[in-house]
RNA sequence: GCCCCGUUAGCUCAGUCGGAUAGAGCGCUGGAUUCCUAAUCCAGAGGCCAUAGGUUCAAAUCCUGUACGGGGCACCA
């Protein structure tokens, strides 16, 4: 309906617009849901802001669009109001439609198919495989999921990506980690360094590469411990003990890597599906220091084009990428002067590989820690001659987690932070992906623990999964014969026209506008407001009125009322990727 | 110092690419249940939209300055 008064009300402003040869083809007009009662379903904007082209008052000329829409079908009424507002009153059969359009589609309202579909990448988590995901993972973790699902309902082909960091000192550290817990297996006294991994997992991947390997992995030369002793809690002595490692232990560091590695990604990959969240593409990043046949690894590739191009130079021994050509601060490194390519050459090369992969979008899920990396990457991709516009970076803030209203601690050091694992047995998925998508992505979050397991209005999961079992409740109640008939119900759509009844299906009409807008602006907590607003609205019409009556038609009638209701939270739930009970 | 984000009711937060009288939950006060889930509902009180300017017919919303809070500024990843 909405719709279709938009185009109406352009084509004649267009009209209008020609009489005196003005040209209004491209101007930007409004129709947007009343708040108001008073005013109508909808109000136009569109006199106030034509008026001064066409040199008249917006008044008079909101006069004049109001006599050009007379007699369009499923308007009642239409009025100027305020400065220049066009008044749209709608008729009751007209907002019936939607209760059809409800019944019909099921599963499908809201979700749209697009003839001009585009092809989006989402990277996002991509958390280093040097351990479990903790709970600074889990928002962007369900806001990537949610983004995706979301997208899709938009009608768009979407692909899911994790970046596994694989190469790099982190790894390294890692390796050495295991390394150091496997020989202390032997029961050999050794110093354990502050800036290995802390955390338990380092002992379990130890305890199995230590079976495998028959326990053959133990350095045998002093230099090795005398190195690990000065190691201890100097950078200087963990650096050492690594590139010792490298010079001298090729081959069973690799194994080591891998196994830690192969271990890590498994139990990343448990958790996150545990928590509904499928990536269909993992990236590595070693994957990109590989020669490809005869031609140079990837990142050699990138490096070259940017030389071809003119933004690489040589300084105090490194090699340069001019990113302040393209607005960043300062010049980037790309590679050491021991010759290593930074991560920011690899990602240069990731990023490129991105594209070469022809998406349409290209969207990163970054913690917004990193937002000051955004410049250089952008810098790089423009440097590569590609369109830097097709990639855009949702920044996401850091959540606090709170228990009895204490901020829980979260401190990293030491290995004591809080598991994604955790909090998902504590609180359940369905929880845990609805309050970390209930804000704005950039802003903080306080993830209140409590709350999230509270089952009462408080709670606004809970509240919104309440209506849904409520409707299926009643259902339940019905006699064993009795079910809504389609048929009966929209003959009987005419006595849907109380207060509440009408404010359900205004509310209902506005769903799949709700996902369009919610998709294009990347923001789904969007729709946990509209659910909430919608479960509201029907647990008061739930209180006033009783569903079962002996009337078949008004039985009937409200039958499909409540079961839309179900329906559209069903839906909406399920872009969120969190369930829909049927009793709670 | 530079850059990003934020500032809306006592608290936690919404607020439709600028629109008519700024909303919700919690908390507070007072009510509703012989009845489909009261796990809910209804009513009341509560606001200088941080602040000073600017743009506009119209600003919580856009622009600039200021204050306060959070984050970021590596030959780390």
């Amino acid at each position: 309906m909405k719709d279709k008064l938009a185009e109406k009300l352009k084509e004649t402003l267009i009209k209008i617009g020609n009489k005196s040869h003005i040209d209004l083809s491209d101007i930007r007009i409004e129709i947007k849901e009343n708040k108001d009662k008073d005013f109508g379903d909808f109000s136009s904007n569109a006199a106030m802001v034509c008026a001064k082209k066409l040199s008249l008052t917006p008044i008079d000329l909101a006069k004049d669009v109001i006599e050009n829409l007379k007699g369009i079908e499923g308007i009642e009424k239409l009025e100027i109001a305020g400065p220049g507002f066009i008044n749209f009153f709608v008729t009751n059969t007209s907002r019936f439609k939607v209760l059809e359009d409800i019944f019909l589609e099921g599963d499908k309202y809201g979700i749209k198919t697009k003839t001009d579909q585009e092809k989006i990448l989402i990277e996002y988590v991509s958390s280093n495989p040097t351990g479990p995901l903790h709970i600074g993972h889990g928002r962007g973790a369900a806001f990537g999921s949610v983004l995706a699902s979301l997208l899709r309902a938009n009608g768009n082909i979407v692909d899911e990506e994790y970046y596994v960091n694989d190469h790099g000192r982190q790894m390294d550290i890692l390796a050495v980690s295991v390394l150091l817990r496997y020989i202390q297996l032997n029961d050999i006294e050794l110093y354990y360094p502050d800036d290995c991994y802390q955390g338990d997992y380092i002992k379990e991947i130890a305890k199995e590469i230590f079976v495998k390997s028959k326990n053959k992995l133990v350095p045998q030369s002093s230099e090795f411990f005398e190195l690990v002793k000065k190691a201890k809690d100097s950078e200087e002595g963990l650096n050492e003990t690594i590139s010792w490692i490298k010079d001298e232990e090729v081959q069973n560091l690799k194994i080591i890597k891998d196994s830690a590695l192969k271990n890590i990604l498994s139990v990343i990959k448990l958790d996150l599906k545990e928590f509904g969240v499928n990536h269909n593409s993992w990236f590595h990043e070693s994957s990109l220091y590989k020669k490809e046949g005869s031609k140079n690894s990837k990142i050699e590739q990138a490096l070259e084009t940017l030389q071809n191009n003119n933004f690489i130079y040589e300084e105090d021994g490194a090699i340069w990428f001019k990113s302040t050509e393209f607005g960043d601060d300062k010049d980037r490194v790309v590679r050491r002067a021991n010759e290593d390519p930074t991560y920011f050459a690899s990602d240069i090369a990731y990023h490129l590989d991105k594209y070469e992969r022809k998406y349409d979008r290209v969207i990163n899920i970054w913690g917004s820690d990193h937002h000051g990396y955004l410049p250089r990457v952008k810098a790089s991709v423009s440097a590569l001659k590609q369109d830097e516009k097709k990639l855009e970076v949702v920044f996401i803030q850091f959540a606090n987690l709170l228990r009895s209203g204490e901020k829980v601690s979260m401190s990293t050091r030491g290995g004591e932070f809080i598991e994604l694992a955790d909090l998902i047995e504590e609180v359940g998925s369905d929880a845990a992906r609805f309050f970390y998508i209930n804000r704005k992505g950039d802003q903080h979050l306080d993830f209140d623990l409590d709350l999230a397991k509270e089952q009462s209005k408080d709670n606004p999961l809970f509240y919104i999964q309440y209506a849904h079992a409520r409707v299926c409740s009643v259902m339940q109640k019905l006699n064993k014969n009795q079910k809504l008939d389609i048929n009966i119900a929209k003959k009987n759509l005419n006595l849907l026209i109380g207060e509440k009844e009408i404010d359900l299906q205004k509310q209902l009409a506005m769903f799949p506008e709700i996902i369009e807008r919610s998709a294009s602006k990347l923001e789904p907590h969007t729709i946990c407001y509209y659910l909430k607003d919608l479960a509201s609205i029907f647990h008061s019409y739930y209180n006033d009125e009783k569903i079962i009556t002996d009337d078949e038609n008004l039985l009937q009638s409200k039958l499909l009322l409540i079961n839309s209701v179900r329906q559209v939270i069903k839906n909406g739930l399920g872009v969120l990727g969190i369930q829909a009970p049927e009793s709670m």
